[in-house]
DNA sequence: TAAAAAAGTTAGTTTTGTCTAACTTATTGA
DNA sequence: TCAATAAGTTAGACAAAACTAACTTTTTTA
């Protein structure tokens, strides 16, 4: 249905998979996403056809500056947002994984006023 | 893809519609969410099955404890959520619009702390 | 009251993103 | 080095929620 958010949450994992680990590939993907396998096969192909990332000769999977700009776009939001809900009280874990979902959702327009707000009350 | 999603937004949609004009038919809802009459038909028959909402003989749709339940506990975290955002800075229609992806997604501890924020910050 | 319009239903299709099973290809280690 | 294991692919299926087209039923109105 989300087709936006589905592709977010690829290119989010895979940039923080690339800073954790050094390199990537088709296995780690879907170890973290907990996707079979086949699936992963199926959407990184497509992805890469999207521009979105390219998959080298050795199964190393780059983002493109298109799919990387998304990442790290969502990362900031995935941060930033964990922190506002933690000031409001919430758990660590719990912010983090809110945030997660939230992230795809929000406009810009909200998302730079809860930075704002934030670094207010920071 | 989010079967939760979707039946909490076509309940929180009835029960704002049947506040508004006192009682609701397919096609309002149809009308409300800008999906097909064919599609309202098989989502509300389907909702039917499943206890969130009866259809009577004349087509008004009433919703059941269990789907009232759920549409009011929407309301409210849309409401607070968008009034949260509107503290924040974000303008009214953005902050409706925004809570109303967002309000399916939050956990109970997170809503409750952004309950309780707002009203200390107010 | 009968014709027109509105509302509702059914059948069949589509898209997205999953899955399993069976297969191939690549890597590893005894 | 070659057998075992791991990684990756392909084919086919499925669920969810949408669609259109064609139909029936209900309501409105001239």
């Amino acid at each position: 249905m989300k087709k936006r958010e589905t592709v977010e949450n690829y290119l989010e994992t895979i940039y923080m998979l690339i800073e954790k680990k050094g390199n990537v590939r088709a296995i780690d993907v879907s170890n973290e996403l907990n996707y079979s396998k086949a699936t992963i096969s199926i959407m990184l192909k497509k992805y890469m056809n999207e521009g979105y990332l390219i998959i080298e000769k050795n199964g190393n999977i780059v983002l493109t500056e298109k799919g990387d700009q998304i990442a790290i776009n969502m990362l900031e939001r995935h941060n930033t947002i964990a922190k506002m809900l933690m000031a409001m009280g919430v758990s660590e874990k719990t912010a983090y994984e809110d945030a997660c979902k939230v992230e795809h959702d929000l406009s810009d327009e909200t998302f730079n006023c809860i930075k704002e707000f934030y670094s207010k009350i920071k």
